[in-house]
DNA sequence: GGAATAGTGTCTTTCAGACACTATCTG
DNA sequence: CAGATAGTGTCTGAAAGACACTATTCC
């Protein structure tokens, strides 16, 4: 907060929210079964191309509330609540050159059946969080997708789907699969397992996907973050 | 970018800058010897007490200028080039009751050399990120030093001084030294030793501190920061 | 039975943790 | 010489990597 009392003789920017709405294809899907998507728009006016849908803050709006505007206004989903994760901040002074603009670039992650009927198309991310297919996409776009990935990917290396792709309880199979979406790789079951197994809830129930029905686990409020993070840190002195 | 071509009917907030200036106090410092610090200010308006250093954003101005112009006006520091890390956006409609404001919070880490002649206080940061002393931040400036404190902490877990705390070239007690301040605690010299080396350049240069002469070592731009990542990561199909 | 998915025992390899010894400077 | 700092060999233990065997379902 700035020291002085006159607020109003500093111009102020537009605001925008930048929004990287990021899912994972399911196993069944036509075209891009089990891969990592990102929803991008065809601009309507100038520049034309590819974008990552976005809008201006509102009046004394919240950045949750203007993400969650996004959902709804501009890709027309029906309001849920997000937790947008913060990406960058674009502050380029002539990225838009009708007037002086920031954008607040964030990305969220929702299950696939909630966002295929968004306006817009999902196309998939590649393992360096490339978008597929032509052109880049419009402004520094394709970067906060690289940004919002590679953040994604990490959280996934360690613990047992944090952004909520699965319900609230699953296989570890199941649960794999996402992994492996999201990663983009082929994940070793065994060690999978016994990485993942410590962080759940083992349930009473089974599920069968055509063969040994599976132990269905849920995640655990008491699930030791601790755990798979000692291993990153340098050796205390004891 | 929103699709309108109207951008003057969208109000626009006032956007300022929040800093949190990390350093680490030298080993010979008479109060807090090799501990990290982050500087603070006592505000002169209402609210009274103590928070960051702050400023509004000028007219189209970057948020890389905005941070240097902080270090410089408020701080009364020299210019210099900084890379300022984002650590939050701060969008509460009422925290500042004269006017809608957003504040872009982020963090700077410098040498202690470079801050020492700062106007403010530096205090220490403890262990969970809080700042010591007497009563908390004003705002939620207690959670940003927390936030700045533990992605820098981060940061010095497995990579050689990342933030150039250090010059050019130092040797590994030196170095360690450094990540001891940064994390609060002392780190095993054997292993630290072996996990650092490698990604270093050694110099045929040695330096002594009272003892056995150190080999002088300097950041290499073929470190692989693979390497030090490997172990986090899930097990790979091969 | 055969195909498919699930769970896990076990051997190997790798690396962190810990200890301790040697090395080389200053005073 | 003592004291201080530096470098590293080596043993141990824990966990990941890899392989393979058994288990249980559906068709």
């Amino acid at each position: 907060v700035a020291p002085t009392s006159d607020l109003a003789r500093y111009p102020r920017p537009n605001v925008a929210i930048d929004l990287a709405l990021l899912t994972v294809m399911p196993s069944m899907h036509a075209v891009l079964p089990g891969t990592l998507g990102v929803l991008i728009q065809r601009r309507t006016e100038v520049p034309h191309g590819w974008a990552l849908p976005g809008r201006f803050l509102r009046k004394r709006q919240t950045v949750r509330d203007g993400v969650a505007d996004v959902l709804r206004v501009e890709l027309g989903l029906p309001p849920f609540d997000v937790a947008p994760q913060l990406v960058r901040v674009f502050d380029d002074p002539d990225r838009d050159e009708r007037a002086w603009t920031l954008s607040l670039a964030h990305a969220v992650t929702r299950r696939y059946e909630d966002v295929a009927e968004a306006r817009g198309d999902i196309v998939a991310v590649d393992l360096r969080g490339n978008v597929a297919g032509g052109q880049p996409l419009l402004f520094d776009h394709d970067m906060i997708v690289r940004k919002a990935t590679a953040a994604l990917r990490q959280r996934y290396e360690l613990h047992p789907d944090p952004d909520g792709l699965l319900g609230q309880d699953f296989t570890l199979g199941e649960l794999r699969s996402v992994h492996e979406a999201v990663l983009g790789e082929r994940l070793r079951r065994d060690t999978f397992n016994r990485r993942m197994v410590d962080q759940l809830g083992r349930t009473a129930r089974a599920r069968s996907a055509g063969g040994r029905p599976a132990i269905v686990y849920e995640r655990s409020a008491d699930a030791d973050p601790a755990h798979a993070v000692r291993r990153l840190q340098l050796p205390r002195q004891t």
